[in-house]
DNA sequence: CTAATTACACTGGAGTCCATAATTATTAGC
DNA sequence: GCTAATAATTATGGACTCCAGTGTAATTAG
């Protein structure tokens, strides 16, 4: 029914409490003995007894005592944050953009690299490794440093890795991400979907923070979706959740094309420029702009009415490239929901301009992290990560 | 990020160890002591500390030690299933099916009233009165004795257990069904809506046990669907998910059209009874009656794979009243969401007739119950739920 | 009737948590 | 500077829970 079924020992309830205390401190600045005990619920004596063996195993640091209070001063601790770095990298059309972030999702350092959508795959995958390999000098980070990886890619992602299926970048379809990232760093690889991911950095530090159910459109020049389902992201049995825009009826496919027909009836040489002056145009109060957008709009909300009807979220998040365009899409996208829908959620855009693929795949590595810290056995050492074996993917050239 | 962060007691520990061995015996006939102590993975000694509790508190009971085997006879134990009763109700157009279960979600009696769909609400009520009260005095249960309540009804329900719009029966809008029930039974009184609660049988015990992500269709003269996402019942931030059929490009309303032309333009009198006619007809090959099945399906399929699409999910589950008929929709459903899906899941058709949607019910009881004994706090006695108070509900006449 | 088998019951030890009291370090006020 | 007040730390003892090991009880096989 709930939870695990397997009873435990007296270490269990130590490994329980050893993890509360961590989830106290995780993401604070520093807290007092006093704090921490009050926090998790735990005795004094008996938080003592954790942080002290937290601070052995490495977990935990002491951080400086704050004078000026009365009384003695107490000792502060905090969660161990450098212990360890994880990777995210998102790989896209226009460009590779690689984190480096911290235990406590704290974005130490950035590589990006320029890419276009015509590269073939042999030159985006050296631009990976441009992009990796700096940001892990810049970090001045060894491969063998990096506990875990997440990658974001464009297309269906299969358990092992690999892209089976990209729309955007034909040339992509087939291609490890996994074993080809794995070769750069060590640790596990996981590799997900850009939509999937940059939902998820929504509902962790993005505008979704609050909510439990959320729908997140990416919406530019590629269509897609990601969902949150009670607080995880939803992946689905074949990993295709939240593709909607295969139905013909969700209309997804004709949206875009309202917008390529500017500025004439000749394909532009550079689309996303092309887009980009369009909605620069319905800004400034161009007709013929105005009415492609509210178009776009109005296809896009069939396939958004899909989504949030199937799912009644609280709030519906509008990402991607258009995001920078999202006052101009808000509103018309409301009125189209409230057209459709039973109950037409919140709608809010996105504020993390490009970076919020990337911040995703940081968060899909920290969950593995996290996953192996509260899995089954014993409290794991941090240099634990270290000695992890490469997940079952194997390097193919 | 994963679980409660309060830290635990030594209580905490013992608890946790209960719940383990009341988990492992739920749905068991009778264990050996040492069966509990493999299966728990505590020491014999500590599950026989566990045990002597659990029969002291009436959670367990002794059972009937087994003779022929060679060695000391071992004593053996079963949950105490008969420590108390839940009650599911469904509400539908044609029946009102009430049931009374153990805790072990055994089915103990069965109440049934027929009504019809034209009723008004004040006969509806009077019948579900019947019911429920011919069920209580065949299983000999007092309205105090019932645990909690889980109620199917038709249309979207609200977080007290109130009616807010029914379109399959107009004047149902409104009733405060937690209301009136629970001045049938004490205990708390869950309502939910009937095509979720279809989705929770089967995926309790039905044919979709073994899914962990499922899109149930309520395929009858009313389209509904019932989620269930990552093994758990997905009811939406409004309690309005799976209302696809809202939107007109999922077709659903269409479906149905096709279905009301027979025999003949008229519209008959007794709608169900002509549908059944047109399934019978088309099984045995009147082709005007396959054209109209073929199309309905057609439409169905629309609706069916923005819910597909949007989920990924491993099954879909055909129920619902045209699920006798399933067999001729099985197929040409699996032949329209091959079109339009990325990834066709399994399919299949509903087991329980025309009782799915009232075992949900008392799945949602026991849910409730589940809750309680897994919530925070103590462990609770078997008598804890004789006291429990009404929730926020008020009645009113 | 005896040996083998299996379950039960008892004991002592270890690990964990908690409440309480004694000790220590700092600030505030005089 | 000295003392009181404040609040953290350290130390002590008790209670609870789990476990391993040992001896006892009840049954079957031969």
């Amino acid at each position: 029914m709930t939870g695990d079924l397997s009873g435990g020992d007296l270490s269990r309830l130590r490994r329980l409490n050893a993890l509360a205390v961590i989830g106290v401190l995780r993401g604070e600045p520093a807290l007092t003995l006093t704090e921490v005990a009050r926090r998790t619920g735990l005795s004094r004596a008996s938080t003592e007894d954790v942080v002290r063996e937290l601070l052995e195993r490495g977990w935990m640091i002491e951080a400086e005592p704050t004078a000026g209070t009365v009384g003695r001063p107490a000792r502060r601790y905090r969660f161990h944050a450098d212990a360890g770095r994880v990777l995210g990298v998102d790989i896209g059309g226009h460009k590779i953009l690689a984190l480096v972030a911290d235990l406590d999702g704290a974005v130490t350092h950035t590589g990006r690299v320029a890419v276009t959508p015509q590269m073939g795959r042999r030159q985006r995958l050296a631009a990976v490794d441009r992009a990796v390999g700096a940001v892990l000098a810049d970090a001045g980070l060894e491969a063998a440093e990096v506990w875990a990886s997440g990658v974001a890619t464009t297309g269906l992602v299969d358990a092992t890795g690999r892209v089976m299926l990209s729309e955007a970048l034909p040339e992509w379809t087939g291609v490890n991400v996994a074993s080809h990232v794995g070769r750069l760093v060590s640790g596990p690889v996981l590799v997900e979907n850009d939509g999937k991911l940059a939902a998820l950095a929504e509902s962790w530090r993005g505008v979704a923070r609050y909510a439990k159910d959320v729908v997140f459109l990416l919406a530019g020049l590629r269509t897609g979706a990601g969902l949150i389902i009670d607080g995880k992201l939803h992946r689905g049995f074949g990993n295709a959740a939240g593709e909607i825009g295969a139905l013909p009826a969700a209309r997804w496919v004709q949206a875009l094309e309202h917008l390529r027909s500017w500025p004439g009836d000749d394909p532009p040489a550079d689309p996303d420029a092309a887009v980009e002056d369009l909605f620069l145009a319905a800004r400034d109060g161009d007709r013929k702009a105005g009415l492609a957008v509210r178009r776009y709009v109005k296809d896009l909300a069939v396939g958004a009415s899909a989504l949030v009807l199937t799912l009644d979220p609280e709030l519906v998040v509008i990402g991607g490239g258009f995001s920078r365009s999202g006052d101009l899409i808000l509103e018309p996208l409301r009125r189209e929901l409230d057209r459709w829908c039973v109950r037409t959620p919140e709608i809010r855009v996105s504020g993390f301009g490009d970076e919020g693929v990337a911040l995703g795949a940081v968060r899909l590595a920290l969950d593995h992290v996290d996953a192996v810290l509260h899995g089954p056995g014993e409290l794991v050492d941090p240099k634990h990560f270290l000695t992890v074996e490469r997940p079952r993917t194997r390097i193919e050239p």
